[in-house]
DNA sequence: AATAGTGGCAACCGCCCCTAA
DNA sequence: TTTAGGGGCGGTTGCCACTAT
C-alpha cells in the first residue's frame, strides 16, 4: 500500500480501498451527505485526500450502481450516440445511463477505441510491406485548392493503403467516420464539414457481403438517420456553425455500432490467415 | 504448461472552474 | 479584485483475470 508524506507531515494513503475504509466513508456520507470530502482527512477519519474519497463514493459506494454488470447492447448504442453528440463528456453521457458512472463510460469507450485501432492496424499492416506501420487514423487526407476536404478523393485515398478488395467498403465507411479533426485546415467551419453519419447504403451494391445476415441486420438497424436527442451541440461541445476545436481528434469512430466493430474484426482476422 | 495479448476495472494525476474570504 | 482551496472531470496508468497461441 502506497503512503505519501504531505507537507503538513501527515501521511496520505493511496491504492486500493479496504472494507474498513469503505465503512468509514459510508458513515461519513450517512451523517453529512455526499459533500465535505476534505473534512474526512482533516477530522482524522481517513488518511485519504478528499478527492480520493469522493471518487470512491461516486464510482463504487454510491447506491444503485450497476457494478460488475456489462454494458447492454442498448447502453452501448446510447454511449456511441451520446459520444457523437457531446464528445468525450463522460459525466454528461453517464447522466443518461442509470447506474453508470463517468468512469464506467470512459473505460468502456477506451476499451472500444483500443479495439478499433487494433483492427485498423491489422487491416493496413497485413498487406504490402510498404504500408507496414501505416495507420488509417493518421493518414493525410486530401484537401482541395480552397482547403476543403475532398470526400471522393478521401475515399480514393483508401486505395493507396492497398486494402484487400472485400474489405474496401467497410474500411471506406470507417474512413469517412474517423477523419481526425487535426487534419482539417484551421479556417474550416463545422458547417462545411461532413457530419458524422452512418451511411450503409454503399453495402447494398457489394455482392460479397450484401447477403450477409449481420450486414442485413445493420442495414435494418442503422439504415435510417439516428434521431437527435434534442440538443444542439456537436461532438466538440460547440454550437453548430462555430469553429471546431482542433486539439482533440476524438470523433474518428463516432456512431460506429458495436456489431460493425465485431464484423470488422472478423474481416481483419480472417485476412491474416 | 508457459507466454503474450486483450479486456475490464480501479484509482491517481493534472487541469480547470467555482466560490468564499 | 485577487487568491487559495475544494470539487468536478477527462486522461492515463497499472493491475488482474481470462483467452488464445
Amino acid at each position: 500500500m502506497a503512503r505519501q508524506k504531505q507537507n503538513d507531515g501527515a501521511y496520505i494513503r493511496k491504492g486500493p480501498w479496504t472494507a474498513e475504509e469503505d465503512e468509514v466513508l459510508i458513515n461519513h456520507v450517512k451523517r453529512n451527505g455526499p459533500r465535505d470530502w476534505s473534512s474526512i482527512r482533516s477530522k482524522g477519519l481517513l488518511p485519504r485526500t478528499g478527492k480520493s474519497c469522493r471518487l470512491r463514493w461516486v464510482n463504487k459506494l454510491r447506491p444503485n450502481l450497476k457494478t460488475g454488470c456489462k454494458f447492454s447492447a442498448e447502453e452501448e448504442r446510447m454511449v456511441i450516440q451520446l459520444q457523437a453528440q457531446f464528445g468525450n463528456k463522460w459525466a454528461k453521457i453517464a447522466a443518461y445511463l442509470q447506474g453508470r458512472t463517468d468512469n464506467d463510460v470512459k473505460n468502456f469507450w477506451s476499451t472500444r477505441r483500443k479495439r478499433f485501432e487494433r483492427i485498423l492496424q491489422k487491416s493496413t499492416s497485413s498487406n504490402s510491406p510498404k504500408n507496414k506501420g501505416k495507420s488509417l487514423v493518421h493518414h493525410e487526407f486530401p484537401v482541395d485548392k480552397l482547403g476543403m476536404v475532398d470526400l471522393p478523393d478521401l475515399v480514393k485515398a483508401n486505395q493507396l493503403l492497398n486494402v484487400e478488395a472485400e474489405q474496401q467498403p467497410m474500411l471506406e465507411a470507417t474512413l469517412i467516420n474517423m477523419i481526425p479533426s487535426s487534419d482539417f485546415p484551421p479556417h474550416l467551419s463545422l458547417s462545411q464539414l461532413p457530419q458524422p453519419q452512418l451511411d450503409l447504403s454503399f453495402l447494398s451494391g457489394c455482392k460479397e457481403i450484401d447477403q450477409d445476415p449481420i450486414v442485413l441486420n445493420l442495414l435494418d438497424m442503422f439504415g435510417e438517420e439516428i434521431p437527435p436527442l434534442g440538443l444542439e451541440e456537436n461532438a466538440q461541445g460547440n454550437k453548430l456553425g462555430e469553429l471546431k476545436d482542433l486539439s482533440t481528434p476524438d470523433i474518428f469512430f463516432d456512431e460506429f455500432p458495436p456489431e460493425m466493430l465485431d464484423y470488422l474484426e472478423t474481416l481483419t482476422s480472417s485476412s491474416e490467415l
